[in-house]
DNA sequence: AGCACGCCGACT
DNA sequence: GTCGGCGTGCTC
């Protein structure tokens, strides 16, 4: 018989245990950590853990792994506590983690710094109190000491943050280690939670109250002395009747006394009310399903081609026109998927968010679905996790950062508008392509994607037509609307028959009377900002910048200033020449508010409103312009890319893109994808159901190859001819795109960085290297600018080793130049 | 990213 | 001579 005692000690040996973890900071590795015996058991990969770091912080750090290897080179901290009963963060979560820190080049640091909403993250705050409240020899100290000591005798406790403002100072630690040294203050670390559950007051009858008898003789004697009293009694009656909690907000909005409130607290005084607090969702949404949807014929068709493509593949692209019902096939997909006991994600671009669509999905899925996109705040994002984590919900819909959500079961992920650039995170890192990372996330899932466009992006049609997507098509406008006639309106011609005014070619502007006449309405497409984008001296030349980067100034009439776009420096605007003096300033270019302006003198009886960054600040100014337009309180509509996006008007039937030069001549190899892109987009907001729509292009290059496709309305042709070029020069989808930017305050530093950098480069990967060379814009917020960009093939080339290469020669660089940064940006936008 | 330590110039 | 500036390197 076996001795069962030697079957113990081996797993039971007492051997130290380490936990690597991810702290939320921009650090390249994980750290170890030593466990204390007592918290072992409570050890699970994707738990909280509280670990200090460094002498004095305390982070919440998220565990990567468990393990014995004890640490060779330094002796570990032991972790202070365990946070969480079950993992917040599941193992699909990691592995995406994973991917995105290996893929993007970043740090799991990074990715866990965009993956969780603020709320779960735990940051320990230095609060410094007073010591003794009294017999403080005043005449110890110092003038910054005193200001201290004086505000903690008024405030009890102050942050560092609050210490800095008083004092005016960026760096106070010498001085608050000089009154910890003279014991006269305590500091202390403390680790605050930052979600709070949402509280709301509840009213209830009390117990000696909740009997008819007792109510009968309330109401006798408060009809006469107090009959607002009275009232509200009754109200809450009736409200209790429902069986749910009686808010107090509610009850006293409802009743018709003036101050309900103070009655409500005057029944609180006599003991007929209690009051409690009621823990509540910050995230109200309707119980029922609304609305019930049916897919025409060829919806249906398109519906029963994309289930048959998942046979084979887990991809699918639906090339749909706009209007021609995506909404309706997503929405039969989400049903489907769901009723298979999975999750569906469904993401859109960041602007879309606030369209008419998500009411439609809000109809047909009620309290199933939920939205999750950056105005909303951090205790209503984390509410979205835990709701996601608990299973209470099954569809989230969401900008790209919903990719982070914890699912734990996903059947299905939507990219609807896959092209789009916003999908691209530019700044901070993690510097991913939510639209490729859904693709990872759907395959750790075992999940399908659809990928949703009119205007495809060249690498998702490329793959489509190459076997490796699905590819299904919808071409017929829902409800039998009509392509719109597209024009182009020749710049350069109408200024040299001198009809070109204002800004506006006579063919533009003849169309937009005749439509105004017919009581239509117009939507004017510039891709600017502002009043002019440049004002320029007409004797030497001069033209302002901005004084920290390298852009030039953009004139704003309203407020008479001129402002960088892109650091948000702004200047008075003194009308006079910054060089010589002279009082000729020109204009050069024009935006949306100078078109608005123009308008005023053109057209001085339509009615105009603009759609730009200025005029949407604020959270309900979006929605008032789109609804003057949808009720028709607007004649004409001016506005930048914002107009493009997610809005359906019925009674638009012009467009009118101001210059499209801009745009087609943008040096960047997507320049013709997007003008392409952004050129149909805008198109597709010109007619509906009953009026054929008309679109006037403006643009001296009339020839352009984009414009010619883009007035046949042919995506195929605009691809057939943009592939080629792809082709030829080596772009996307025929080689992946690595980036590299240098910046640095010195230029020089930052130029001999790049030169150095390129070379080795070049050393290894040969031609693949292009630059370094100063961008568009060299200079941004006091920083110099340089790039080097790598073109990886697609075949025979390990896209991992280069990665790996590029990695070891930036440590090298970091080495041989101070104040240098250096950003990745793995397949850049 | 913080934070601590160390070196250096501007003042009592 | 000290105070406070900022530059550099480390954090398990």
């Amino acid at each position: 018989m076996k001795n069962e005692w030697q079957d113990i000690p081996d797993t039971h040996i007492a051997q130290a245990v380490f936990v690597d973890v991810v702290l939320p900071l921009y650090l390249p590795q994980l750290y170890t950590y030593r466990v204390p015996e007592d918290l072992v058991p409570y050890l699970e990969v994707g738990k909280r853990i509280v670990v200090q770091f460094g002498s004095k912080k305390i982070y919440s750090a998220i565990i990567w792994e468990i393990h014995n290897r004890v640490p060779q080179v330094y002796e570990a901290k032991y972790i202070l506590s365990v946070v969480d009963d079950q993992p917040i963060v599941n193992k699909k979560q990691l592995d995406l983690w994973q991917w995105i820190s290996n893929y993007y080049m970043c740090s799991l640091g990074e990715v866990m710094n965009a993956a969780m909403p603020a709320g779960l993250k735990l940051e320990s705050e230095t609060k410094i109190t007073l010591k003794y409240f009294e017999d403080i020899d005043y005449s110890q100290l110092t003038d910054h000491e005193f200001l201290i000591i004086e505000a903690l005798e008024l405030q009890k406790e102050l942050t560092i943050k609050k210490v800095c403002e008083i004092l005016e100072l960026s760096n106070v630690y010498k001085i608050l280690k000089s009154l910890f040294y003279k014991e006269l203050i305590l500091v202390k670390e403390e680790l605050n939670e930052k979600y709070t559950q949402k509280q709301k007051e509840c009213i209830r009858l009390s117990q000696s109250f909740n009997n008819d008898d007792a109510l009968n003789h309330l109401f006798d004697t408060l009809e006469k002395k107090a009959p607002k009293q009275s009232e509200v009694l009754m109200l809450y009656i009736q409200q209790a009747q429902s069986g749910k909690p009686v808010e107090k907000a509610v009850l006293s909005k409802i009743s018709t006394a003036n101050n309900a409130s103070s009655a409500i607290h005057a029944l609180i005084e006599k003991g007929v009310f209690e009051s409690y607090k009621l823990e509540t969702d910050r995230l109200i949404y309707n119980d029922q399903v609304k609305e019930t949807f049916e897919l025409n014929a060829e919806q249906t068709e398109a519906y029963q081609k994309i289930l048959e493509t998942y046979k084979e593949k887990n991809i699918c692209l639906l090339h749909g026109v706009t209007g021609s019902g995506k909404t309706h096939i997503y929405a039969q997909l989400i049903q489907e998927t769901i009723n298979q006991g999975k999750q569906v994600l469904y993401l859109l671009p960041e602007i879309a968010l606030t369209g008419q669509m998500i009411k439609r999905l809000k109809k047909y899925f009620g309290n199933q679905i939920m939205l999750s996109h950056s105005k909303f705040n951090e205790n209503e994002r984390v509410e979205i996790w835990n709701k996601l984590a608990d299973h209470k919900i099954k569809i989230i819909m969401g900008a790209r950062s919903a990719l982070f959500l914890p699912f734990s079961n996903l059947g299905l992920v939507i990219v609807d508008e896959e092209h789009e650039s916003s999908y691209k995170q530019q700044d901070p890192a993690p510097r991913y392509q939510a639209r490729d990372t859904a693709m990872v996330l759907a395959q750790i899932h075992q999940a399908k994607v659809l990928l949703g466009s009119a205007t495809p992006a060249v690498e998702t049609f490329y793959s489509a037509t190459h076997g490796k997507y699905g590819y299904v098509t919808l071409f017929n406008r829902f409800g039998g609307s009509q392509l719109p006639d597209i024009e182009l309106a020749d710049v350069g011609f109408e200024k040299r028959t001198k009809t070109f005014k204002y800004n506006f070619t006579s063919q533009l502007l003849n169309e937009m009377e005749k439509q105004l006449a017919d009581e239509h309405q117009i939507i004017l497409f510039q891709n600017r900002r502002g009043y002019v984008p440049q004002i320029e001296c007409a004797t030497c030349n001069w033209i302002p910048k901005c004084k920290h980067c390298d852009i030039t100034l953009t004139y704003h009439k309203y407020n008479h200033t001129l402002k960088c776009h892109y650091c948000g420096y702004k200047e008075d605007a003194t009308g006079k020449c910054g060089a010589c003096g002279s009082t000729d300033i020109g204009f050069k270019g024009f935006g949306t508010e100078k078109i608005e302006d123009d308008l005023k003198t053109i057209l001085p009886d339509a009615r105009v409103a603009r759609l730009d960054l200025e005029t949407t600040r604020t959270k309900t100014g979006h929605q008032k312009i789109i609804t003057d337009l949808e009720e028709r309180r607007t004649d004409i509509l001016i506005g930048t890319q914002m107009v493009s996006k997610g809005l359906d008007f019925e009674n638009v039937s012009l467009v009118g893109i101001m210059n499209a030069d801009q745009l087609l001549h943008f040096p960047d190899f997507r320049a013709n994808e997007r003008s392409f892109q952004l050129l149909s987009q805008v198109s597709g907001r010109s007619g509906r159901r009953l009026i054929k729509g008309k679109v006037i292009i403006q643009t001296s290059t009339p020839n352009h190859q984009v414009l010619y496709h883009i007035l046949q309305h042919s995506y195929q042709g605009f691809y057939d001819s943009e592939i080629i070029q792809r082709q030829k020069f080596n772009y996307p989808p025929f080689t992946r795109l690595i980036k590299l930017t240098l910046k640095s305050k010195d230029h020089q530093n930052c130029l001999n960085a790049a030169t150095q950098l390129g070379s080795k480069l070049k050393q290894i990967l040969g031609k693949r290297v292009i630059g370094p060379e100063k961008p568009l814009i060299s200079k941004l917020q006091d920083y110099y600018i340089q790039s080097i960009l790598i073109k990886v093939e697609r075949e025979n080339v390990s896209i991992s080793q280069v990665k790996e290469l590029v990695k070891k020669q930036m440590e090298h660089i970091y080495i041989d130049y101070k104040k240098l940064y250096i950003t990745v940006d793995v397949d850049p936008y």
